[in-house]
DNA sequence: GGAAGAATAGACTGAACGTTCTATCAATGG
DNA sequence: CCATTGATAGAACGTTCAGTCTATTCTTCC
């Protein structure tokens, strides 16, 4: 927007708060990357959002491919605390804390920009097979599957059944996989439902 | 009438078999795209794998979002009578019927070249609002629901849970989203286990 | 004051992209 | 025979892409 003039390091304005550059870059490429899909969105449409310099996203990324370990990284960065604050109320049984992961998809896939799971868009995209990326995206999903196992295992009921975490983690991506695919938040009720019943056993 | 197929064929060797070209670009499409991505394949690849001229692509679908929106009526066409058929036997309980949906899942998910749905990794990639592949692919959910909801209402028990068939939807969706991210059946199977589960009570 | 460091703008490269175009070739139908 | 048709090869178009590079500006530390 307004002209450009001196801020701190390089010439950014002093009306603008004060981002580094960096986080500046990763926060437009997750929104656009996000948004638009990894392939569609290049490093200029990225530097225009970021209002940043080319040079810039390498000294800090190395490369697109750099930007986009960043993008999932900090995405996960963000996602796994928020679940864990889900689950984390050790006064409320294991059952109903495990359905307010479907609550949660549901609340999303209400809102306006929801485009799914970003992991699942992300390994729709990157289909080379040694992509660091792509053990990001493993990474991410077995941390799920320990997540839910911790409070699974809580209750010595429901950790009797070995395929309940599985399950679990299914009905979950399901759940964004689905609401992606039909726009609404059926299948996220419907997988609360779902996991309402595999609960209750 | 006017009943002949008046096909000049250009200077293909006659050794080669008579495939139409329109076809070969299809089948060449249908696996790049769904092995590597949509965005990442160019028309110059498709040509190069189908040994067809580049006049002969946009002759036949117009652009290359008209040889998208072909490859995923062609998937939906070559899927939707599998599905069809391991629905369709009348002498099997609809309860055993539908757990087959995830058997064809866990075989699939352990062939070589598994990459989940190509519908669900579409909808990652096209990002643009009014693109007609998206209708395209609510379709082919929307189709999914009603097959499964016509098995499920042949049995009035099972027809009495409105829930059932969404969250048979949601099973089967993470099925594929699951196997597709960790490499492996176990998601298949956990949602055979969970549909088993859902069908029993 | 001056060197070092961080950030900027912008030109540039080489490749890939989707698309259009011309020209040629072979087979068919009248 | 000749016009039409479907397919071919390949050049060319303008655009976009990721990545490199030069030059400049500003701050901070010595």
């Amino acid at each position: 927007m307004s002209g450009k003039r001196a801020r701190g390091r390089g010439r950014r304005p002093v009306t603008r708060e004060e981002v580094p550059v960096r986080e500046r870059i990763l926060a437009a490429a997750t929104r656009l990357f996000y948004a638009e899909g990894i392939e569609r969105v290049g490093v200029d449409r990225v530097l225009a959002e970021a209002d940043a310099a080319r040079a810039s996203l390498y000294q800090h990324f190395g490369s697109k491919a750099g930007l986009v370990t960043a993008y999932l990284e900090a995405k996960g960065a963000e996602v796994r605390p928020q679940l864990e604050g889900l689950l984390a109320d050790r006064s409320v049984p294991p059952r109903d804390r495990l359905l307010r992961l479907f609550d949660a998809i549901a609340g999303m896939a209400a809102g306006a920009g929801f485009r799914g799971c970003p992991y699942q868009n992300a390994a729709a995209e990157l289909t080379e097979p040694g992509d660091p990326a792509l053990r990001l995206i493993a990474g991410q999903q077995a941390w799920l599957h320990a997540l839910i196992g911790r409070v699974v295992r809580e209750s010595p009921a429901l950790a009797a059944q070995p395929m309940l975490v599985p399950a679990l983690v299914t009905l979950y991506s399901g759940a964004l996989a689905a609401a992606q695919l039909e726009r609404c938040d059926t299948p996220a009720r419907a997988a609360r439902w779902a996991a309402e019943r595999l609960l209750a056993g």
